[in-house]
DNA sequence: AAGTAATCGAGACGGTACGTCCGGTCTTGAA
DNA sequence: TTCAAGACCGGACGTACCGTCTCGATTACTT
């Protein structure tokens, strides 16, 4: 939801706001991250770029960021509609827990390697580390809805006997997930099908002999 | 290493370089990022506390990011000097590989809550994400050494017979080391002992029933 | 002339222009120059002094000299406005050629002793000796007009028989007036109303004997 | 004998100084000057371009109005030596003064127009403008040994009677000096022979009607 | 002829100012 | 009121030179 980044101003008047001008706005803040990357992109560059005046932009957000993470989160949106809310959404519940995550993943790692996202989504990470606030909210906003999903998938499991019950499905999750994150956001290794469904097994049996 | 960002120059002569100076550049530098974080730490800024002229940094170093590179880069030389090179700088053989993991990991999560230690390498890590050259400079002089170390201790765990053969020591260890990481750059989560001998024993038994 | 010294870029909307600015801008570098001399004056100096950005100066004129030269047009106006345009603004003209031109010299060399006056006039001709178009700019708009003046005095005189027809009145003029100049700018002598006098006759009865 | 920390100028051992690196300094400051012009010329731009350390000047001069000022002297010097030490460096006096004085001033426009003594020589002047104590030292060294000779040829006039002896030399030639001097350095005027040679004529039979 | 002290080319150093870019605020006129 | 436009104050950027300060390597005078 977009806020006015000093509180104690009067909240625009949200009824009167231009929603062309917020698209061209979107636009402008994804293409110019794509383009440049994210530490040239400036407040007036997209403004420029929109055909917008600046303080159309700090009317409505609060930082590039904040600009930025809403554009992403739209484009998210978009591209799920577009996907008919299926997909990679919803994580498949055929029965055989190993075959589902690793579908789930072979998606995810599809929508790593797209261009339109790669730029903005490392863009915010990155801010996202040194910005804690803009951390949690991308956390909050982006990441724990896509996590929750495993959570489910994992408890589902437990309630079929696949998964010890003892098992803590948020601390699961990070077995696969993390390192996936890890390569991508910080190129500590390749990215590939081989390597997700690698996780996958490992994270089900362990790594330790029997 | 430094080098001159403007690749045509003519590079300085390292042997009249003032020790001096670039031991206080690297004590303002970690003490900005620590004090006012990373954005708003400034060469400027580091210029003006160390006492140093500007042009003194750019002659050496090309970017802010690569100033704190270095810095952290001595800053853990000098840690790893005066632990004496054992703690958590070598993996212990107990025989007992779950114990061993454990017990350096939570040394690990010592660190991580230094504050000596947390503004830099979580503000070298954010830029990491975004300038791929410094992420892999990063990558390979401060990460992969100490990976290696989990890479030789499952190797060792294998030729003991703990460790399943098929299992790639290298994907292995971010079983661990990922879900960690990403709680701390990202915010994903708490970080304790608990957490960390939990990530052990899903890693070493898998989350599936047998 | 305010004109941006990058002239591909945009001229600025001078309607937009902010009017204390420019009087802040102007007293400022007039006051800078009094006290500190040209060389010494700085343009930062000037926007600290004047609590301006710099870019209002760059927005607006090209250079230090730029600013002075119409500071200084713009301390002159004031001035004359405030003389009523009389005193050193019309030449007298009395019927007696060389009282009048006297009377005159006396005042200039009030002038050129006014504090006031002369440190920012010795600025602007001394950039203008070394700096072509400036010093034009400077001829043109400020020395141009008052020797104009003298001009029309001495055309009078021919006009009353007292000065010969074939004489140059623009040459003329310089037999009184650039050997003040050069005593002021180069310090080759003391100025003094008795020097202008002595000026005067010299000019007007040459110094052959008869 | 030279003392190493006296609070005043250490005076280097002029013994020991280099012959060849005056040389090459004086040579760079001229051709800099006359490429680049006054202010762009720099002290690092001297050094660099005569193959000279920066100290090597720093020890001899104390900025780069006086580096000009002795190499434009070691200049006129030469010049002078070259031109066997007549022409214009003694006004003729062939009993005829207005013919003696046009043909010295001759030589002067030639001078000034000469592209060797203009870049460097304006320079002197504009910075002499400014810098007071350049200004007297320009005036002593260079000007006044040269308005000396018009007192001279003056005086020699006046004991022959043809000039009126209440006249003050020093005064009078700067009845054609000043204006070719201004025209010169300020641009207010175009400089030919023609305009010496009024110059001269209204300077001795003034401009009044007779 | 060897010793020694200053000067030399080179260039790193602490600084100051440059002219530019952009952040975030404020103002204007059109819609 | 919101909007596009853009001037404004402020502050950091990366560069150019300033004048000072080492550093060997000559070089020229002493002994």
């Amino acid at each position: 939801m977009p806020k006015p980044h000093a509180p104690d101003k009067p909240a625009p008047h949200a009824a009167r706001r231009s929603e062309k001008s917020r698209r061209a706005i979107y636009d402008a803040a994804l293409a110019l991250v794509a383009e440049v990357g994210y530490p040239r992109t400036t407040i007036e560059g997209i403004a420029a770029r929109a055909g917008v005046g600046k303080q159309t932009i700090y009317r409505w957000w609060s930082s590039k960021a904040d600009v930025l993470l809403e554009a992403f989160l739209d484009l998210s949106d978009q591209a799920s509609r577009e996907a008919g809310a299926q997909d990679a959404y919803v994580i498949p519940d055929t029965g055989d827990l190993a075959a589902d995550l690793k579908a789930v993943l072979r998606l995810t790692v599809d929508q790593l390697k797209d261009p339109r996202f790669e730029a903005p989504s490392r863009a915010l990470a990155a801010e996202g580390v040194v910005n804690e606030e803009l951390g949690r909210t991308f956390m909050t906003k982006l990441l724990e809805p896509s996590l929750q999903l495993y959570v489910d998938r994992v408890r589902a499991a437990q309630e079929a006997g696949q998964v010890r019950r003892d098992i803590d499905p948020r601390i699961a999750l990070e077995l696969w997930v993390s390192p996936l994150a890890q390569r991508w956001l910080q190129y500590t290794g390749p990215i590939s099908y081989e390597y997700t469904d690698t996780l996958v097994d490992y994270a089900l049996h362990g790594i330790a002999a029997r």
